[in-house]
RNA sequence: CGCGGGGUGGAGCAGUCAGGUAGCUCGUUGGGCUCAUAACCCAAAGGUCGCCGGUUCAAAUCCGGCCCCCGCAACCA
């Protein structure tokens, strides 16, 4: 069987996950559910990354230990994957043991390689903003808080980053797919081609963090921990090369990152495995940001948005598909709760789910509740070819969803389901009915809107999998919809005779003004139960341009909930 | 001249590689239908395709120049 292994970056759990995050996540599960409905055996792997100076003050600040405060992290995770319905199979937290022995391993083998050196490393540190301002002795500000940074001189071990440069080159010369899409590969290849240096990947100043494996004093820089953990995660630390399991499913068809953590994933990783003379990565695809406005979602600018309060809302089926419909996919896009409703009502409400209500209640009334046979069981004889429709639909939904254009897969499905509400509306089948001599017809017109929506509810499974599920059964379909194969999709009259189910909205439609009230306050009520948590001290001397802008922006996003206050009805409809 | 992406009806996008009626979704207006979640279907209005110039019978699409926005430029989701 074909193996596909699909990784998210391994998340910092120091800040809770929001939409940003839960969006890669979000649309690896899409594409994890949609390799296994074509018959792929798919490993996909999330996690955290649990190392680190901030975790490690956050700690202290929470007086805990580290491990129990990562430990503790980590099931905000759990929770929040198990409400967007993400099917991973594997969770790696790279405080485990096995990690460790995983990444001292993959380092003890690019040292005999010969990649690893010891030497004196001397640069300018800003210790209130934890960071490296430049790696040189002069005299520089942090480009942050503006104070002088301090000089620091350490023993670190050195990574030979320099030594990969052609070798990457060629890689990304040879191999197009490595990093997508295309514009960010000019991106890493010009980058490349200005010139590597060497990197330090230890760090003597930092407890909390993988030891270095004969050198007590050091421990890993945390990318280097954190990027093997894709392999941990399958089981590298196991056995001579790896567990079964490692064997099978290393290396990685695709690892989903963020555009900004491009670098590590295309340039060092790559480097990091070659030095280790394992297999790289088919595919680095880097997406865009998800923006509040023109501006970056930020914990700073005070605009950040939660997942949680969205799915209490609507559940978790609107959010992903809104996100990876709305979202050219690659590219930044700004995130909208007006986006999002009018999404939901115009595709989800109007589209599929008022599609699936007006076929099921016309089978119930005119056959019994039992899908007819027909005569015409791929759909000629009008100005409506299903065959080819539903088969094109399918091929196009297909091809997108290789070259992981999702929001274009999507629309291909919709173009289907408005193709069967223009087809009924077309051919009327309420009229026929009226006229018993055309039994057939109507038999037919019902068999054709039946079996696309059978169509749809596979192909929109991997988007929005509980709504799915619903139509499935709504459809008097057996089992789980997400059990059913692609290749098994066929246009045909296979569900003649079945019973269908009560058709209840599956997506009850929305009033905006209230939704978006009602979302305002859900979010208030989650930021408030963030808040009463300890709030970490500061060290930093908070600049107050920034705590102006802040709440200038919480304004912003709270504004347009505040002024519709005087709206009344509160729609009963909250799924 | 550091590298790269982009400026298309009210909004968000496609079309530019292989020049030839400017397409899609939402929104607006009018009509139809009544099976359906005041949903569905049809039609219309609305664009100097950033600006200037060139090539061509013909340019959003090719060439040159200019303006504006954005990403990357070594450790930041």
């Amino acid at each position: 069987m074909k193996k596909f292994y699909l990784t998210t970056p391994l998340y910092y759990p120091n800040a809770r996950p929001h939409v940003g995050n839960s969006y890669t996540t979000m649309v690896c599960d899409a594409i994890a559910r949609y390799k296994r409905m074509c018959g792929y055996d798919v490993a996909y792997l999330t996690g955290t990354d649990e190392h680190g100076e901030k975790l490690q003050r956050a700690a202290a600040e929470a007086g805990m230990s580290p491990p129990e405060f990562v430990a503790s992290k980590r099931q905000i995770f759990y929770t929040l994957w198990k409400q967007l319905h993400i099917s991973y199979s594997h969770f790696i937290y790279t405080d485990r043991a096995d990690h460790v022995r995983s990444v001292q391993r993959m380092l003890l083998r690019a040292r005999a390689n010969g990649y690893i050196n010891k030497r004196r490393y001397e640069g300018r540190y800003c210790v209130s903003d934890e960071r490296y301002i430049s790696d040189g002795t002069e005299p520089a500000d942090c480009d942050i808080c503006g104070r002088p940074a301090e000089l620091i001189s350490e023993e670190n071990y050195f990574f030979k980053l320099s030594a990969f440069q052609d070798r990457l080159l060629e890689h990304y010369d040879k191999h197009p797919e490595f990093v997508l899409p295309d514009f960010r590969r000019n991106e890493v290849v010009s980058f490349v081609k200005s010139g590597l240096r060497d990197i330090s990947v230890s760090r003597r100043r930092i407890k909390w963090g993988i030891p270095w494996p004969d050198d007590p004093e050091q421990v890993f820089y945390v990318w280097y921990d954190a990027l093997t953990g894709y392999m941990t995660g399958i089981g590298y630390a196991e056995g001579e090369n790896g567990s079964p399991e490692f064997q099978k499913y290393w290396p990685a068809d695709c690892h989903m990152v963020g555009k900004d953590i491009i670098r590590f994933h295309a340039v060092y990783w790559p480097a990091f495995l070659m030095a280790a003379d394992l297999p790289l990565p088919r595919t680095i695809f880097a997406h865009g940001w998800l923006t509040i406005g023109a501006d970056k979602m930020s914990k700073s600018k005070g605009n950040v948005v939660y997942c949680e309060p969205i799915v209490a809302a609507l559940g978790a089926d609107p959010l992903r598909y809104y996100l990876m419909r709305d979202i050219p996919f690659g590219q930044d896009s700004s995130f909208t709760y007006d986006g999002l409703i009018r999404r939901y009502n115009s595709d989800l409400a109007n589209d599929l789910g008022n599609l699936a209500s007006r076929a099921i209640t016309m089978v119930k009334r005119y056959f019994d509740g039992r899908v007819p046979t027909t005569s015409d069981p791929l759909g000629v004889g009008s100005r409506f070819p299903f065959l080819a429709i539903a088969n094109g639909a399918k091929a196009r939904y297909q091809r997108h969803f290789e070259g992981y254009e999702l929001s274009k897969a999507l629309e291909d499905l919709w173009h289907l389901i408005r193709t069967v509400n223009q087809y009924l509306n077309d051919l009327q089948p309420w009229a026929i009915a009226d006229d018993p001599s055309k039994k057939e017809l109507l038999a037919n017109v019902l068999c054709t809107a039946y079996e696309a929506l059978r169509f749809v509810a596979v192909l929109a499974q991997p988007f929005i999998p509980e709504s799915s599920q619903k139509l499935w059964e709504q459809l008097g379909q057996k089992g789980r919809v997400e059990d059913f194969r692609i290749d098994d999709l066929d246009w045909a009259n296979v569900s003649a005779g079945i019973p269908v189910g009560k058709p209840e909205a599956i997506f009850p439609r929305l009033d905006k003004e209230p939704t978006l009230r009602k979302l305002a306050e859900l979010a208030e009520a989650d930021r408030a139960r963030a808040e009463t948590k300890p709030k970490e001290a500061k060290t930093t001397v908070e600049a107050p341009a920034e705590q102006k802008i802040s709440i200038e922006d919480f304004a912003k996003v709270e504004m347009r909930t505040g002024e519709i206050r005087s709206a009344e009805p509160v729609p009963g409809a909250q799924k």
